[in-house]
DNA sequence: AAGAGGCCCAACCGCGGAACG
DNA sequence: CCGTTCCGCGGTTGGGCCTCT
């Protein structure tokens, strides 16, 4: 943690010689209470005007930052529960690293809080997991159905993954066991070009234009809770039409105090998704050109959050 | 016991977009 | 329009704590 300015002397001795300068660093009860005591007298305005009469010597943005990650009355605490968690991996794997999105979704829990629990406890999670895996250029290195992506974004579940691999199929016990390990398995994996492990819908990862097909149910798809994986071993993600939609007005609730000013362009466009026969039929779908509000109105409630391999 | 190294997480930074004059 | 300011987001930093040796 960053310490508190030094000529600020951490509360007590401060007060106005500092010559305008503004402090930065951690917070200290003092200012807590200011900024507390300020925004449940006045509420939400302008940040800038809440770090000049609040009386602080902060910058509106760190007020801002303060108010949202740690004064705001409606902060869950504590560690994530598993639920919480099972959610975050499923945000995460239709958002990326959305994390607003994401903790628009979980009441009580921020965007700083997701991405901190996502970078260290998830992330080395997913990261031993895949460890756990044989490469698949020392396994069956000669599969031309391998499908080995590393870079910037490509499926890293690969077709050695085939349910008829002794080797995948002792992965996948183990996989089994853990939530995280199970979503994967649903979900593939994704490497992204900052060399996060994201798990990621397959039909994310397109790039292409104009009405992919989303197999659901072929013959030779190997299926796994939510998610199947086609003939190339890459793995599709049904879209989120059996889900409750509870989420949404406790979300939009909760942040109610949030001007919901983002992903407005990303609004602008919608996705059009419609299923013909066993397939999902989608127009022009690219990373941020669907209607994300409208996609993450299905949102899984808690209820619905078994991502377990049965 | 103590030093090193890793982890956690609060807070900062820089950027892009929206709002405003 | 255009420039400026504000806001919100995601990425990054770094200090304190914990664990290991």
């Amino acid at each position: 943690m960053r310490k508190p300015e030094p000529s600020s002397g951490a509360a007590a001795g401060n007060k106005d010689n500092n010559n305008n300068k503004l402090r930065k660093g951690l917070w200290s009860p003092e200012e807590d209470d200011k900024l507390m005591n300020y925004m449940l007298n006045n509420g939400q305005g302008c940040w800038s005007d809440v770090a000049r009469n609040a009386g602080l010597q902060r910058c509106g943005k760190s007020c801002r930052l303060r108010w949202i990650n740690y004064l705001r009355p409606d902060l869950k605490r504590g560690a994530f529960s598993s639920q919480e968690e099972s959610l975050i991996i499923h945000l995460h794997s239709l958002l990326g690293n959305r994390w607003s999105q994401i903790a628009a979704r979980l009441p009580g829990r921020t965007d700083n809080e997701i991405k901190n629990f996502w970078n260290s406890t998830i992330k080395k999670r997913l990261k031993n997991l895949t460890s756990s895996i044989p490469s698949p250029n020392t396994s069956d290195s000669s599969s031309p159905k391998d499908h080995v992506m590393g870079g910037s974004q490509g499926i890293i579940m690969p077709m050695y993954m085939d349910s008829s691999s002794s080797s995948s199929a002792m992965a996948m016990n183990h996989m089994i066991n853990d939530p995280i390990s199970s979503h994967v398995l649903e979900h593939g994996l994704n490497m992204s070009s900052n060399g996060y492990l994201n798990a990621v819908p397959q039909y994310m990862t397109h790039h292409h234009h104009h009405h992919h097909q989303i197999g659901v149910c072929g013959d030779h798809s190997f299926h796994g809770g939510n998610g199947v994986f086609g003939l190339d071993g890459e793995m599709f993600v049904p879209p989120l039409e059996s889900v409750s939609i509870e989420e949404k007005a406790k979300s939009t609730e909760t942040n109610g105090y949030k001007k919901a000013t983002s992903n407005t362009t990303m609004n602008n466009r919608t996705e059009n998704l419609s299923r013909i026969g066993n397939y999902w039929e989608v127009d022009e779908l690219r990373m941020g050109e669907w209607d994300l509000e409208e996609l993450m109105n299905d949102v899984p409630s808690f209820a619905f959050l078994d991502f377990q391999v049965q």
